[in-house]
DNA sequence: TCTCCATTGTTCGTATAAGGACAATTCGTT
DNA sequence: AACGAATTGTCCTTATACGAACAATGGAGA
């Protein structure tokens, strides 16, 4: 992501930093996440499954941001390891349900927790006045490459990475 | 990547914004490089190579951020498409090194700037003060993820992704 | 009812992400 | 000179990213 440093662009070194933050965010996390024997995504969908009683795969995709079509892999493998199950949905019949087994609901009891814990070793660096500084500028940004010149405070926004196909 | 709607961990909203941000950049650079006929780390590769005599595969690595054993495969293929070739190392037979050919550099000089335009017209919504704003934020919350809780100037700073095999 | 069209999840193919392991090479130390 | 340790690029494997295309289903309108 160093595409920016021959250019003179003033928000190039924006870009850059944005690649940084994120690279370092992934790094730090996933490597913590990989300890459990779940990859990132893996872990990202048993902690959004948990808590509730399921969800179809069109909003399992919505909030964790996973592509449709590699959802559906990530999901074949936490069945395969008993950690979720499918469940046909009756009112709507293209639908399918996802949900936590007990073993998930176990597992999730016990990393999620945990890997807050391991973020905050970090992050707890960052006072309350900059995270909210940190927020503000990370959805201003967003908006911006989205199109949404004005509004930096749109909320529940969704990322549409589903309805493309 | 939204493993943090169920937390109340007061940084769980900047890290779903940061994930969000690196995603509408990523869709909206994306897309545009794709019209190309590149990949992202291709045409990364292609910028980073752009206006020099070439460089080694560490070299490049670091600058692009792009895993080693990946980087092999991305330059594999614009190596058969013509656009950049390999040149062995005299001083260190160890080292490669990987420059444009005069294909390659034709494409980076019609390319970048297009890109670069294509940027601007989302990311010209930001005031230059806003980009300072932005910028120093992203830099704050990379040096807290990396450990470094004090110094969000600490400038070209390296993501190890290299040092680790 | 019967098209036309949108939605949902899946399969397929190509390209990345990332760790483990490896041969070739270089360097520091003895 | 010789040995051990570190570096460099590559190969292998598993899992993800993402576009194209698809069968099955549901919904709006003539």
């Amino acid at each position: 992501m160093s595409r920016y440093h021959t250019s003179s662009a003033p928000f190039a070194r924006v870009i850059r930093a944005l690649a940084e933050a994120w690279q370092s965010f992934e790094q730090y996390s996933g490597a913590h996440i990989r300890t459990t024997g779940l990859s990132a995504p893996q872990f990202d969908v048993i902690c959004t499954l948990g808590n509730t009683e399921g969800m179809t795969f069109s909003e399992l995709g919505h909030r964790t941001l996973i592509y449709k079509t590699t959802l559906t892999g990530v999901v074949d493998r936490l069945e395969q390891k008993g950690l979720v199950e499918r469940v046909p949905c009756e009112q709507d019949r293209r639908c399918v349900y996802v949900r936590l087994t007990g073993e998930g609901e176990a597992l999730f009891d016990e990393v999620f927790p945990a890997h807050m814990a391991h973020l905050g070793d970090r992050l707890d660096a960052l006072s309350l006045e900059e995270l909210e500084t940190v927020e503000h500028s990370l959805r201003r940004l967003a908006s911006a490459l989205s199109g949404h010149a004005g509004d930096a405070e749109s909320g529940e926004r969704v990322i549409g990475n589903q309805g493309r196909g």
